[in-house]
DNA sequence: TGAATAGTGTCTTTGAGACAATATTGC
DNA sequence: GCAATATTGTCTCAAAGACACTATTCA
């Protein structure tokens, strides 16, 4: 019989910790790799998944808890080798979600910073550094960053992100023009750091027609790179 | 047992023809959609093809006898309905190609304006139209449109190229600063045009370094669209 | 010489970054 | 008031587009 092509999809899940972007990892209960760190994923469920985008929301879902407002498709990866199982295709996903929505590290999920990976089983490690490549290069143009803020934050908040995830840093002004540009936040009344000693920030929040897509300029932030 | 996934890939084989943007159909030989035109595409084979890259490649070659100097993954498109025969999974694939390598529309070939695209079956009406946005938008920063010029070809000429995929008039000095900033191209020692009546044009070609990968620009062509 | 298109010089406009002035808070 | 950070105003510089001028060919 034709030898058969293992389908699974991976994920990708990214958040800020400590002010530099992180992956989040889950420990391995079955082999290959048992035991070992590796992304979140599994194998497509032709009886339930009706495509793959859901193949990988459902199982970010059961692996962490998590339900990401964002969750896009990076690409494929495929081969004879990548898994010991056999010829697979993994269809790669990224997410993007707050540090406040996740576990604390612990015996079956941690964070780790996509700076320093360890080395990943799978062809996991190259999978990873693709996403995050694609994050950098997105958030020079687009109001991607902003999954990775709560629900309120204000822009000085917001332009660290930014800069946490470009790896430079950004010009306070040309930022603030950009975001207004975008037109996807709108103030709150209440302000704060109403504990700082100094002038306190405004808030803001994604505008709802925002919450679920991406905002994308012309001309990008103008991060030389 | 398991429903097993259906892996297979899809190319979209874009080439100039009378100044516009043309996507290559092949007519189907089996079912289903016997018959129909359809993407040049098949099965991922796992005793020959070492990812699916190569698969794309191959299938490429071997239903137009095309060996692309470009051809990039696109994106994994999924689910139950998308193929009669079950749940499949194909990875889509983009190729850019001179006109003069294609035959000749005929029986088996033919290439269709991606701009009055007529009705396509699976989901391919739906992958061209993504491989059309993508080209166009990375167009706009790098030097993707030589790949439809032949091996030498003139800056007017390639400015036509590119208003072509942009879809708009681009601005002539703008864009020779772009192409002399992209560094790519070098001037041919012989002139062209000697039939016309104007002042001929001088000859370029791909560096060599730059014949199979691209080069891109921060800052892009600036097209506001 | 005239028509036609290639190639270049330069002015204007737009937008990014630098810098600094003003605003608002807790101490 | 002072320290600290938020927010805004404005100047400078770089790049894109507009326009027009020069160059080269054939008829």
């Amino acid at each position: 019989m034709a030898t058969s092509i293992i389908c699974t999809v991976d994920v990708v899940l990214l958040t800020l910790h400590d002010g530099d972007l992180h992956a989040v990892l889950l420990r391995r209960e079955r082999d290959p790799f048992k035991q070992a760190w590796a992304l979140p994923g599994g194998y497509i469920d032709p009886e339930h998944d009706q495509s793959a985008w859901e193949a990988a929301a459902r199982l970010l879902e059961q692996k962490t808890g998590i339900v990401s407002p964002y969750l896009e498709q990076l690409a494929t990866f495929s081969g004879p080798a990548r898994d010991p199982r056999g010829w697979s295709v993994s269809v790669a996903y990224y997410a993007l979600v707050p540090a406040d929505i996740l576990p604390a590290d612990g015996e079956a999920v941690k964070r780790v910073p996509t700076a320093r990976l360890p080395t990943l089983p799978f062809d996991h490690g190259n999978i990873l550094q693709t996403a995050v490549s694609r994050v950098r290069s997105k958030s020079q143009y687009s109001s991607l960053p902003v999954y990775l803020c709560g629900e309120r934050f204000t822009l000085p908040q917001l332009q660290t992100v930014y800069e946490a995830v470009l790896g430079e840093p950004v010009n306070k002004v040309s930022f603030r023009r950009k975001v207004e540009e975008l037109g996807m936040l709108e103030p709150i009344e209440g302000e704060m750091d109403a504990g700082k000693a100094h002038r306190p920030a405004q808030l803001y929040r994604l505008r709802k027609e925002f919450r679920r897509r991406l905002s994308v300029l012309d001309r990008g932030l103008n991060s030389r790179s």
